[in-house]
DNA sequence: ATTTACAGAACGATCGTTCGTTCAGAAGAC
DNA sequence: GTCTTCTGAACGAACGATCGTTCTGTAAAT
C-alpha cells in the first residue's frame, strides 16, 4: 500500500555521515534503519522489516544492538553530534562579526539538512520515542546547538547589528527554515544544496535587518 | 517510560476546532486521538491505548470508525480543511494588493499552528502514515494551500512589490516558519498567539524585501 | 420491534526479544 | 604444522505480549 513522502529523500540509500556509526555490519545496520525510520517512522518499521532489508534474520541483529531502541538512539545521537560540530567548526572559523557568524551557522545549518535529509528526519520526528535515559545524550546535543543560535542573535542585537522583532521567534525561524529543508528540497532540482544555503544565508540576514 | 515532548502542548485537552468532527461520542474519539496520535505518533498509539483513555472497549471505537486509520484519515483531513478554509478566507478578505495578501496569509497560518497544535503536528508528521487512497483528500487541500502561498509569493514579484533572491526557497520558508510553531511556541509566555503571528508578518516581510 | 452503542471474549497476525545451535576463523598449545 | 579451543556472527524456531479487528450478546433508546 503506497504512502506519500517527502520529495527530497529520492536517493536510493539512506545518506550516514562517514564518521558515524562504526564499521561492517553494524554500519549497515544503521545506514538500512536509516533508510526505514525515515519513511515509515520506528514504530512503523518492524525488526523483520528491517533484518529483511538487510537480509538477515532478526536474531542476527542483537549480536550488535541490545534493542530496536538502541539502534534508533545511535541514529539520533550521531545525527545531532555531527549537526553540533558542524555548526560549531562553522562559528569557531567565522571570527567575531556577529553578522559573518549568523552567516556560518546558517550555511551549516542548512547544508546538513540538505545533506543529510534521512538523518535529519529521524532526529526530529523520532528522538521522542525514545525513552528519556535513551535520548539524554541527543537532547545534551541540541540544546548546545539551540544555544548557539540564540547566543549569536542576542550578540548581534546587543551589537546593534541585528534589529528583530522578537529574538526568541527570529531564532525559532531561522531554525525552522533548515529544519524543513529535507521535506521539500530536491537536490536534482536548478536549486543544488550549496545554493540553497546561500539562499537561506540571504533570508535569515534580511529578517534579521543586519548590513 | 518518560519521553520528551514539544513544550507547546502543555494544555490537557487537545484543541479540535468546533467545526470538525461531528458530534458525541464520535468526536470524543477524535479529541483523544488527536491527544495521543501528537503525543505517541499513529503507530505508538494503539487501539487500546485509545480505548482507555475514553473508557471504552476497544470494540466500541468500531460503532465509529471503520478502522484506526479512519481516525487518523479524518483527523488529518479536517485539519487540512481548516487550514486551507483559514487561509484562504484571510486571503480572500485581503484585497488585491500583494503585500496586504502576504500578511493575510502569514497571520492565518500562524494562527493555526499556534491555535491548534496537536492538530498541526498530527497533519504534518501522520499523513504519511495513510495509504494514498486515505490520504488523497488531505493531500488535495494541501495543494491548494500550497498554491495559494505560492501565487501569492509569485504575484508580489511581478509586481514588484517583493524581491526575494529565490521564489521557491522564500515560500518554502514561510511556510516552515509557521509549521514549526507548536515545537516550540508556549502560548502562556510573554508571546501570546496574536503577537507571535504578528512578529511572523513582520519577519516575512522582511524576507521578501516588501514595503 | 428495530436500531444504536456498547461490553466482553476471541480471532489470527505480528510485535520485540530470547533461545539453542551452527559455522567460520583467530589464537594458543604442542 | 597440526590440533584444540575459543569467539563472534549468524540461523531457525520459539516465546509471551500486544496488535487491529470481528463476533456475539445485551441494554437502552426510538
Amino acid at each position: 500500500m503506497p504512502r506519500t513522502f517527502p520529495s527530497g529523500l529520492t536517493s536510493k540509500k539512506a545518506l550516514l555521515p562517514p564518521s558515524a556509526g562504526g564499521d561492517g555490519t553494524r554500519r549497515r545496520i544503521l545506514e538500512v534503519a536509516l533508510q526505514l525510520f525515515a519513511r515509515d517512522s520506528f514504530h512503523g518499521a518492524s525488526i523483520r522489516d528491517l533484518a529483511r532489508a538487510l537480509e538477515l534474520q532478526p536474531s542476527a541483529l542483537y549480536a550488535h544492538f541490545s534493542s530496536k531502541e538502541h539502534v534508533l538512539a545511535e541514529l539520533v545521537r550521531a545525527g545531532h553530534e555531527v549537526h553540533l560540530d558542524s555548526v560549531r567548526g562553522a562559528l569557531l572559523a567565522a571570527g567575531a562579526d556577529p553578522v559573518d557568524q549568523m552567516k556560518a551557522i546558517v550555511r551549516a545549518h542548512a547544508r546538513f539538512h540538505a545533506g543529510y535529509p534521512h538523518l535529519a528526519i529521524v532526529v526530529n520526528e523520532e528522538l521522542h520515542a525514545l525513552p528519556a535515559e535513551l535520548a539524554a545524550p541527543a537532547v545534551a546535543l541540541r540544546g548546545q546547538a539551540t544555544a548557539l543560535m540564540v547566543d549569536v542573535v542576542q550578540r548581534g542585537i546587543d551589537m546593534g547589528r541585528f534589529k528583530p522583532t522578537h529574538a526568541a521567534a527570529a531564532a525559532a525561524a531561522i531554525g525552522a527554515m533548515g529544519l524543513r529543508i529535507p521535506y521539500w528540497h530536491d537536490p536534482s532540482s536548478d536549486l543544488d544544496s550549496e545554493q540553497l544555503a546561500e539562499v537561506q544565508v540571504d533570508l535569515v540576514l534580511r529578517m534579521l535587518g543586519g548590513a
